[in-house]
DNA sequence: TGGGAACTCAATCCTTTGGGTGAGCTGCAC
DNA sequence: GTGCAGCTCACCCAAAGGATTGAGTTCCCA
């Protein structure tokens, strides 16, 4: 408490770094040990800096902000990591929480609100944005639960949300196409939702794939 | 070009806002004169301060960036556009260009890259990213140049994309299920797609359909 | 060792989707 | 007017998607 909080940035945007920096250089309590642009530098970083807390961006290239959140809790208990997302989504709140993060913030919070909450984590205390906690809310209590997708249904539901057709599921992933179709049946059970279609704009929603990519004639 | 150049910011994401004053500020030829946090306030501030340039986050509440733009351009000719954006889609880079903006970047832009664009806007002069640039061309040469849709088509294509099925497009639109069918055939045809699901996250990623409300259950 | 969860596949059935073709209507441009 | 584009609808057909039921496998945990 009377240490500075050391605290590491990552985020692909160099205008959000800079803005988190200058929100965070704000406060004398606060120390920025590194910036990262990428999942895989931010956990290099980590490694190397030892921070106390990590701003997190969940959308990043190369390892996401929930992978990158879970090796830094694994290697660094003691290092606390808040989310900072632009999105809001039921599976990413819960997803991070699930990969360890202590807070979950939306980009849009407020300089004060951002420091508290940095203060909260290095402190080891919980601090959600309200839209957050309220998703959290629901997941938990919520009779429906979304019950969650096996490995399998994910990895048929990512290739459904390619755009690929049950056959060429199947061919990809070595099985029957009625296996297939038995993922799917199972996976828009769990998801509540009647159609293919609708469950591939899900896994766009929630970025199980990257919808930049995603789509295109013949991929 | 002696005078300073008067810049607007449209962010919704206020550690974004901070970030760009941050990097523009270094800059003494630049001054900043006003922050707006959705497409509306974004209008109306541009309308009172008339800046030179505007920065325009093109995800945002209210009135979305190209909407926005669009309304400055025809109120303010004088006023140049450059959008500014995380996610790099065809679609979105055509709007913004159609709609006036002078400049399409993405926020991973350095800052040197930032001001020198900004003082080219102030000028009239063109700048897009790389990556802007290199969609732009493939849209213009692009022999088989994704046709436009029709006003109908499009209609469609939004509903398809929040997960409805024929049927209840047909229903919402006042049409028959046939119709329906004859629309979603020349939009897959135009748009080079296979399936339906293909059509809905190809207007995902451009942003037909606000990703973060798609479907839902029941909508 | 017994049970459950996950993954696999099959057979059957019905619905939805999408292709092909043709055609009537409107409104606008040449 | 003639022609074209867009919107509408119909009929037919093939393919894909999805529901249902049932069952075999492995693996792990109580």
């Amino acid at each position: 408490m009377t240490d500075r909080v050391r605290v590491l940035i990552v985020d692909d945007h160099s205008v959000v770094r800079r803005g988190l920096r200058m929100f965070l250089e704000d406060d004398p309590q606060l120390e920025i040990v590194g910036e990262a642009a990428d999942g895989e530098e931010g956990v290099r970083l980590a490694r190397e800096t030892r921070p106390d807390v990590v701003l997190m961006d969940l959308l990043l290239p190369k390892l996401d902000g929930i992978g990158a959140t879970e090796k830094i809790r694994e290697e660094l208990p003691d290092t606390q990591v808040i989310a900072l997302t632009s999105v809001l989504e039921d599976a990413s709140v819960v997803g991070a929480v699930k990969a360890g993060a202590i807070g979950y913030l939306l980009k849009n919070t407020e300089a004060d609100e951002l420091l508290s909450a940095i203060h909260a984590a290095a402190e080891g205390e919980v601090r959600l944005s309200p839209e957050a906690s309220a998703r959290l809310v629901r997941e938990i209590r919520s009779p429906q639960s979304p019950e969650t997708l096996t490995e399998r249904e994910t990895e048929v539901l990512r290739l459904l949300a390619e755009g690929k057709a049950n056959k060429e599921i199947a061919g990809k992933l070595g099985i029957s196409e009625q296996t297939v179709k038995s993922h799917v049946h199972s996976l828009l059970a769990k998801l509540g939702m009647l159609s293919r279609t609708q469950a591939a704009l899900y896994a766009a929603r929630i970025g199980l794939v990257p919808l930049a990519q995603v789509g295109r004639r013949g991929n």
